[in-house]
DNA sequence: AGGCAAACCTGTAAGC
DNA sequence: TGCTTACAGGTTTGCC
């Protein structure tokens, strides 16, 4: 489920929630996450006021004042909600962070692909190494990923969802990316031109960018702090939408398979 | 080294 | 109606 852009709208709504509030308690319910949640590490954590809510990529990052931080994955399930202590535990609920004040941060997720993480002050986590530049920060754009492809032959959109390459994109994205750029998904990344590479950032931008300001993509689970889904998934031109007249040719859109999983592109409007 | 398929787990939708 | 199959936003592992 969540991409940058949905990370982004999350933390967006949890911040003013925890901002400067302590979070004073945990109760794992169920911790047989994709890392298992190891809730003394949490319980040792706590009680502490939490400094800022960041993201990094798809990962969203409490920074407590003591230096720690709690680091939370959704996987392709998760949700993390702020709700009242009077809330009854609902089936994937799988563990609560408790607040100063009564409400509590619920973390949800039925399939299990997310993490809840305890990070001691100054530790790391594979999640964030190695990663790429923030597509939408400083040091990203077209000559980043010509740099990033030289010699590759792997196709263009793998190529974006490499984490090591650029931060945070996922299948949507890269394919909206590529229709915006007007690119071939199975294009070989090392031979794009830079002026296309450059057509590919500043795409890849606007796509994030559009994303964020719909509260993102919505397409089953999904959801921010306050439980409110996105609107993105209306305006995807591409994703999702395999036999639908293209918006800018009225051709069919079409679907292949890549590195297993789905992509969506116009055979018309995207070239090699 | 680079790139791919499969695996992790559960729910939903489509097909028969 | 009920069973079976395919597929889903992410990441890791292991194989070629």
């Amino acid at each position: 489920m969540p991409e940058l852009p949905e990370v982004e709208c999350l933390r967006r709504s949890l911040a003013p929630h925890l901002a400067g509030r302590r979070i004073v308690g945990v109760t794992v319910r169920d911790g047989r996450l994709r890392e298992p949640v190891r809730e003394a590490a949490l319980a040792a954590l706590l009680p502490a006021r939490v400094a800022a809510v960041e993201r990094r990529a798809k990962v969203l990052l409490v920074r407590l004042a003591s230096g720690a931080a709690l680091l939370v994955h959704l996987g392709m399930s998760g949700r993390l909600l702020v709700e009242p202590a009077s809330a009854p535990w609902r089936p994937h609920d799988r563990l609560r962070l408790h607040l100063e004040g009564g409400d509590r941060l619920v973390y949800h997720d039925p399939r299990r692909f997310g993490r809840v993480v305890a990070l001691a002050p100054g530790e790391g986590h594979p999640l964030l190494a190695g990663l790429g530049p923030e597509p939408l920060g400083e040091g990203f754009g077209g000559a980043h990923l010509a740099r990033a492809a030289r010699g590759r032959r792997r196709p263009v959109k793998p190529f974006l969802m490499d984490g090591r390459v650029v931060a945070g994109v996922g299948n949507i994205y890269a394919c909206e990316a590529c229709f915006a750029a007007g690119i071939h998904p199975a294009a070989p990344a090392g031979r794009l031109s830079a002026a296309r590479w450059e057509r590919l950032a500043a795409a890849l931008r606007a796509v994030l960018a559009e994303s964020i300001a719909a509260g993102g993509t919505t397409l089953r689970d999904f959801a921010d702090a306050e439980g409110r889904g996105g609107l993105y998934q209306l305006r995807t031109r591409v994703y999702g939408r395999e036999g639908e007249p293209c918006v800018a040719c009225g051709r069919p859109i079409r679907r292949l398979t890549q590195s297993g999983r789905s992509t969506f592109y116009c055979p018309r409007c995207q070239r090699w």
